[in-house]
RNA sequence: GGCGCCAUCGUCUAGAGGUUAGGACAACGGGUUUUCAACCCGUAAGCCGGAGUUCAAUUCUCCGUGGCGCUACCA
């Protein structure tokens, strides 16, 4: 049987780094056995506070993103259509009718506040909580009564009392849970929506999902699904459990660790190959070989599940972005001027999104300047702004070292009428000469006539090859921000 | 509380019943450079504890400890 793998995400949040590397795990592992990679949205909560349909835009672009196209999913359709769950409510509730008339699921009519207090009164005297499953017993004359009065009920599984259920993991070996610890599970919501449990067997089968790959925080509701699965009399898929990505506090990753919805690693400026690769790499290792930065055809080729490891990772925001450094190093500038655009437009520092011709080129032109010291493409903004116009201001440490007193002003004064005599053309290699031969003069190393240069022209201590910058500046705007820089030197 | 999972440098990980326990990020030191970055070289840093099995265990088993997860009409 061919291999089919599902990505099932919630519009309850914009997709976070954790979900995505399940989906890249799915896809892999489809495309490593030539299966199905489909995408299936699980929209079955509808609490306004959680469920914002905005999310689901997030979820494509991320894929999209990663290029990850699942095979099957809402935007593109398939074989199993509609993907979508809300769009599948008669399903559930046929399978939720089929159990209660073979006597496997009952209607529950416990309120809310009965639940609740049952749950204190558990914890409070140690026990374990849980339904005490009193509608499962109720007569059929109780049920029928309660029926009439049209008290609001839900659909519970009726879980086997005695036994164990175990099942075998991919990842973690054969895990068993005690069937009499396993809670009457809620299949359908009082409103008529599934839960999760349900709606999630009922789709993995009739879409004939083979693996279940997820993350390892679902452990423990496997065997209540798997229950479930009997209980309809359907083979059960097989179970692939992730480890977890936490913080460095080893507790799962949420935002105040740090970013951890994956649009905004998009925004930040993280590149599709370093996310893709970084995030493999969290829970997967190629084994022996042990290298770090793979393509994803590279990843793809030595992917396995057995090489998925069963602790949690710490998700190390460092390495994301030193590996995120590497891959600006290695793209090209054409590309990398296309992906810096917005953030340059988003500074002002050229016209918008769609650039002039002599906007890009100079853009590009200036890259191989920024790219070595760029680990985010968000950067760039700061980074290339003194080549589009003077420092607004000055570095304050640097501005009292080269840019304070009398013999700065010498100093200053002496480049600017060096350079006013220069007449020949102005280039890297013309710049240089003009430093060297200032230095030979005034019988000093080049150091101190490079850092006061620098900080009048670009306001800063630290930046590419100053030759470089002067030789992208031009002469007479080297000029006037060296005037600007003398007339502003205090005593 | 109950149930489940996990345990190699700070972090991601490799590893085998006998290894100088390997690599990468980060850190630190040095080199290069006009600065920063990049690059090169180097240093430091680890098998949670206790029993058992074995000639030998960090590796296998058990117990302990610790961490995490789940315990909803959320997924």
């Amino acid at each position: 049987m061919s291999v089919r793998v599902r990505y099932a995400p919630s519009p309850t949040g914009s997709p976070h780094v954790g979900n995505l590397r399940t989906a890249i795990y799915d896809w892999l592992f489809a495309r490593k056995e030539g299966g199905k990679f489909i995408t299936r949205l699980e929209d079955t909560d509808r609490d306004p506070a959680r469920y914002k349909p905005e999310y689901i835009q997030d979820i494509e672009n991320s894929l999209h993103y990663l290029g990850i196209t699942p095979d099957e999913w809402w935007v593109s359709g398939g074989p199993c259509a509609p993907y979508v769950q809300s769009e599948r409510l008669e399903l559930y509730q046929h399978a939720a009718e089929e159990l209660i008339e073979k006597g496997l699921a009952y209607r529950c009519y416990c309120t809310e506040e009965r639940l609740k207090e049952m749950r204190d009164r558990q914890q409070r005297q140690g026990l374990p909580t849980g339904y005490d499953r009193r509608c499962r017993y109720l007569s059929k004359e109780d049920h029928e009564k309660y029926h009439r009065e049209g008290l609001s009920s839900v659909v519970r599984l009726a879980v086997p009392t005695e036994g164990q259920t175990t099942y075998h993991d991919l990842v973690y070996g054969d895990i068993t849970f005690e069937n009499k610890l396993i809670d009457d599970q809620v299949l359908l919501k009082s409103n008529g929506w599934p839960t999760y449990h349900l709606a999630v067997v009922v789709d993995d089968h009739h879409m004939g999902i083979t693996h279940v790959i997820r993350g390892e925080d679902w452990m423990p509701s496997t065997p209540k699904q798997i229950l479930l699965y009997n209980a309809l009399g359907w083979e059960t898929p097989l179970w692939v459990h992730v480890p977890l990505i936490v913080g460095n506090d080893k507790k799962k990753l949420s935002k105040r660790h740090g970013s951890t919805q994956f649009i905004e690693f998009i925004r930040e400026g993280y590149l599709p190959e370093a996310l893709f690769n970084f995030l493999v790499l969290l829970g997967w290792s190629a084994g022996e070989e042990n290298v770090e930065i793979l393509r994803k055809e590279e990843i793809l080729q030595r992917f396995s599940l057995n090489g998925i490891t069963n602790h949690p990772a710490v998700f190390d925001y460092d390495k994301l972005k030193w590996m995120n450094g590497e891959y600006i190093r290695s793209a090209s500038t054409e590309r990398l001027t296309e992906l810096c655009i917005p953030y340059m437009a988003e500074a002002r520092l050229i016209s918008g999104l769609s650039p002039t011709q002599e906007e890009r080129s100079f853009l590009q032109s200036i890259m191989p300047l920024l790219v070595e010291r760029m680990k985010v493409l968000s950067e760039v903004a700061s980074l290339a702004d003194y080549f589009y116009k003077p420092p607004a201001e000055y570095d304050e440490k640097g501005g009292r070292k080269w840019l304070t007193g009398q013999s700065a002003r010498e100093i200053v004064s002496t480049i600017l009428a060096a350079i006013t005599e220069h007449n020949r053309e102005w280039t890297v290699q013309a710049a240089e000469e003009i430093v060297n031969n200032l230095a030979e003069a005034m019988g000093c190393s080049r150091g101190p006539i490079i850092h006061t240069i620098r900080i009048s022209v670009t306001g800063r201590t630290v930046g590419p090859g100053l030759f470089d910058i002067l030789a992208v500046i031009g002469r007479e705007e080297t000029m006037r921000r060296l005037n600007t820089a003398l007339n502003g030197i205090q005593d």
